[in-house]
DNA sequence: CACGCTAGTTTGAACGATCAAATCTGGGTA
DNA sequence: TACCCAGATTTGATCGTTCAAACTAGCGTG
């Protein structure tokens, strides 16, 4: 339509301060080189004729676009993931603070979305990517990998050898404080209820979970649920139908955790009172009224953060940190009403408080409701 | 670090497939000019190279980067909002259908935010922008539009006249249809819990109710509170404290209504049975198991595909659209229990059924809580 | 047979920056 | 005076594409 107005250039900015093409970019890209008179003499004029330098011929000359590509997998059940969409806005922010930019792109989840990689990659759209939803034996790590292209993970692909640099939050570390927390509480029956096995992040929140069961002699009891709210509740009556059902539950997830809060509503049990619950991702949902979920909060601006500056390090933009390339952080513990109600802690077991189990005996109930892995790798 | 393998241009596609640069390039943008024989061989020579134009050099000469600048305004209340979020999905996905990516950048609301704006535009990394967040009397819509800078807006200036092209959502029709709702199901004291005024968004959603409640003949009784459950709360108390409290409530965001469901359940009133509840927005936390929130849902799917829709359509990249440059989008009502619990409709006010007020006497209870506008202009 | 026309193709210039090498300018030294 | 050197600045080439104009056949026409 209307002829977009056609800015400064280098060469009217040179023309104006009276040198030369070369002279106005060293003043912006190597002020040292230039004669501190030529140089004011310089961005004076950059001032006044407001130029800003073309970032497509720049990218086009150094081979840099100075963008950094990511992914939106489409969305799998209608709802979207809330700790994703808070990671990309860190993301963004922390890409701006050193001139870069998020370029958001769509494609297949798995090797079907290699093709837009390879894409961006081929028409030198982007600098490199960060890559989120990691999938157990994510094949675009590998690929990547294989052909030198700059990225960062969020979330580690649980192959034994990681390909290429990845940020992570240590679920274990969180599963295993939540534990703490119920046990300090008083809770001695505390249970688990996580994904299927096979998820790399379920299985290392649950590997969390069963250690500190056995640093603190208590015995572990596992039931297993898809994703969801309604497996969850699910799984939450197969946990409470135990001959002796647990006291507290840990959940892999915030949605599995408002599913066991339905259950528990369902029998007139009382959130914290009764059973206490710990949800996981700590989403917006959690700190509801009516709700009020303790759970695991995933330190995501950080890991935003973490991932920009691994990334821009191998770009060169920033000095390598002088970190490996995996980071591992630890979420916190965000208590609310759901295992700590208004009015102060309350002890589970009202009959016997603080009773004792005898780890021992129990120990394989634990396997009853689902798939009992032969050998679990721990967490190194 | 590693030097990234050079690919191949149109120069090397040309060599292999025995002709001019131009010629491949007439294939990739003009294929009707190229002969038959020729266009497949340089085809084949394109696929056996895998050869992909380099967006840079196309961009710079064509003074169009394909892409679209969508700015992340900073998290302000550390709640995201969801409904922005999906928003950015949609477009993302609209985009990329036409070849178009999106891409992210942070800038603070409000004038001060402009020069982020600027700066993008003066070197040339976006073709156009989208916005959303809009505000009342939004300094961008007028900054973009006397550049005659490509753009579209999610949501109005409500200012008189509003400058460039825009698509929204129909926020009065929506709680008019909640009130329709609430009417059909024998409720006849219906309130609306608001933002204070001031905001289009907010005061469109007013006007949609008290029209409907005119149009049924019953007497509109409003409070305001800002955005957040415990304003909600509070608002909802006052609410239930006068004399002739509402049997239902409408209320300007979920936000607001978790904290009405709060304020039920503090009084021992349950959502759906003593009073029904609706909320705008329908965010994840709504179809959860104990909250349940009917709610007015936007279809922020097709607003994001009408916002990219227009925007191609300024940068001459699609055929302008025969509608005209701002849409207004109907949103749905999702029924959950908080109006219709299981098992089956509550009549509401038990005791006397079906009461009639009389619209006339009551008209004035309204102000009682917030402001009370000389004259609500109505949207046309 | 010269001419014009059209379809198909090629050539040179340009987009706006950076890289690499060349040039200019003084000042110190033999 | 001639020479060298370092600092400051300029020049020419280049990144990979598209635009605009020029060229080349091939063919029908007066």
């Amino acid at each position: 339509m209307s002829r977009r107005y056609n800015g400064p250039t280098l060469e009217s900015v040179a023309a104006a301060a009276g040198v030369s093409r070369q002279t106005v970019s060293n003043v912006l890209n190597a002020p040292e080189r230039v004669a501190p008179a030529t140089r004011q003499r310089v961005e004076a004029a950059i001032r006044e004729l407001n130029y800003r330098p073309n970032r497509l011929a720049r990218s086009l000359r150094t081979r840099a676009s100075r963008l950094l590509g990511y992914c939106y997998q489409p969305v799998t059940d209608g709802a979207l993931n809330p700790v994703l969409d808070r990671f990309v806005h860190a993301v963004t922010e922390a890409a701006a603070a050193h001139g870069f930019h998020i370029l958001l792109f769509t494609a297949p989840a798995g090797a079907a979305g290699l093709d837009r990689y390879a894409e961006l990659l081929g028409q030198q759209a982007v600098d490199g990517f960060i890559l989120s939803d990691t999938e157990v034996g994510d094949p675009r790590h590998a690929w990547l990998a294989e052909r030198n292209v700059p990225f960062v993970s969020f979330g580690r692909t649980w192959t034994g050898e990681e390909r290429g640099p990845w940020v992570d939050v240590d679920g274990a570390a969180g599963t295993a404080q939540a534990v703490r927390h119920l046990y300090e509480l008083g809770h001695r029956r505390i249970a688990f209820l996580g994904w299927p096995e096979g998820s790399g992040a379920g299985d290392d929140r649950l590997a969390g979970y069963r250690s500190a069961c056995e640093s603190f002699g208590i015995p572990p009891l596992v039931a297993r649920a898809e994703q969801g709210t309604e497996p969850g509740r699910a799984g939450a009556d197969r946990l409470l139908a135990t001959p002796d059902p647990p006291t507290a539950v840990v959940c892999v997830s915030d949605l599995c955790a408002y599913g066991v809060l339905r259950a528990l509503g369902e029998r007139g049990l009382r959130p914290g009172h009764d059973v206490a619950v710990v949800g996981f991702d700590d989403t917006p949902a959690a700190a509801l009224p009516g709700i009020e979920l303790t759970s695991v909060a995933q330190p995501v601006e950080q890991v935003g953060q973490a991932v920009v500056r691994l990334l821009l390090a191998q770009l060169g933009v920033l000095d390598p940190p002088d970190l490996s390339d995996h980071l591992l952080l630890r979420p916190t513990l965000t208590v609310r009403a759901s295992t700590v109600p208004a009015g102060g802690p309350q002890p589970p077991d009202p009959p016997e408080p603080r009773r004792r189990h005898h780890a021992k005996d129990d120990d394989l109930v634990g396997g009853a409701a689902g798939h009992r892995p032969g050998r679990r790798r721990l967490r190194r």
